[in-house]
DNA sequence: GTCTATAAATGGATAGAC
DNA sequence: GTCTATCCATTTATAGAC
């Protein structure tokens, strides 16, 4: 509370209030959404359960979104800005670093989330989800832009010698973002051998150091 | 037609020969179903779809598998039979060749398999086809039998040098199955820029080389 | 905006004639 | 063993009261 003297605070501050909740409401959503797609990937995802797993009727859901696809378009959004925050987090605090590990850096940072059960399985090929994600322009717009952020390190790296100058570009940008749906990360937890800390450092040596020794 | 002085053929070559139909129409069945389980993964795929894509009617494929599961088990398991007869080929053909070239082909037929739209993607962490696969013995004894003979290449080419020493042979393995169902293979070809030869190169060297260059 | 109830459509599986 | 027709459960989406 600002003041104790109104009975009734200005409507400004109120209507933002309910905006809030409004949005808190939709993050909560949004979260779970993103945990199931995770877990289960968009087909195997149902209504029933985010509601159940929110606690709200499954018919307060269209209230805030208009389709199973929109839902899940929200959730791919939200991930794609944490990714973007990482980049710029990444550019301020280390912005001194070889390009060559900054792309270690932006690996490592996608198998943490998806050792985490946070990262939304990319619809498989020719999912209705794909047809609205390409047409969603927070969604490709995003993708454009970490795209051309790590495409730069790509080409510096390549550049200062560190980065196999064999490889497209393109080649090097989509090996990276394999690297967020990996199934080999749930093979190696699955066997209950290791630690994820384990799990990450082997994958990163496979994917920067390759197979074969050096 | 053997003879022509029976009007009626011989039992044994009667069976037989509906017996090879039956085969027949089940091997057709099989082939359009691996090729919807890689298209679309085994929650997106139907059996409408397969009852039309085969031509028969949807409750004809209940004569032949008792459950969409073990359809897509049948496919599964026949995938895993042609990479075993693959092996027997390349330890006959080729028993010569050092261990990590043997792991580099069983590598390079895998990338084949899928850029040619056969290769069934695996049931996404905790599908309903997980289970009923876990409890397949046909399905678990093959992918036993290949995780064996895979294991004592990466165990020799460890040996002698070639592969990296410092990885577990279970990564090594996990990451060689991963190669089935890369997303990169589709990222690539997406793009229209490079031939399915070029694109097996490309992600065989990220495989076994690495993104780093050496 | 949230709820209950229900519509509308899909998809896995079965019945029964031939 | 194949077909047509149907059942039944599930799931996306909406209507309408509060």
């Amino acid at each position: 509370m600002v003041s104790v003297t109104s009975s009734k605070p200005p409507a400004p501050a109120k209507r933002s209030f309910r905006e809030q909740m409004h949005l808190a409401r939709e993050d909560a959503i949004i979260t779970v959404v993103n945990r199931l797609l995770a877990e289960k990937g968009f087909e195997a995802m149902t209504l029933d359960e985010v509601a159940i797993e929110v606690g709200v009727a499954k018919a307060s859901l269209y209230k805030h979104f208009s389709s199973k696809e929109d839902l899940a378009s929200a959730a791919m959004v939200r991930m794609m800005d944490r990714a973007r925050a990482f980049l710029d987090k990444l550019q301020s605090d280390a912005a001194d670093r070889r390009p060559v590990d900054q792309l270690k850096a932006v690996a490592r940072w996608t198998i943490e989330v998806q050792l985490a059960g946070e990262m939304p399985s990319l619809p498989s090929q020719n999912s209705s989800l794909r047809a609205v994600l390409t047409n969603n322009k927070a969604y490709v717009d995003g993708l454009m832009d970490i795209s051309d952020r790590l495409g730069a390190w790509i080409i510096a790296a390549q550049a200062d010698g560190s980065l196999n100058r064999a490889l497209p570009p393109i080649a090097v940008l989509y090996t990276l973002y394999a690297r967020g749906c990996d199934p080999v990360l749930g093979f190696l937890k699955g066997t209950g051998l290791y630690e994820d800390e384990q799990i990450t450092e082997m994958v990163l040596s496979t994917c920067f150091e390759g197979l074969q020794s050096r």
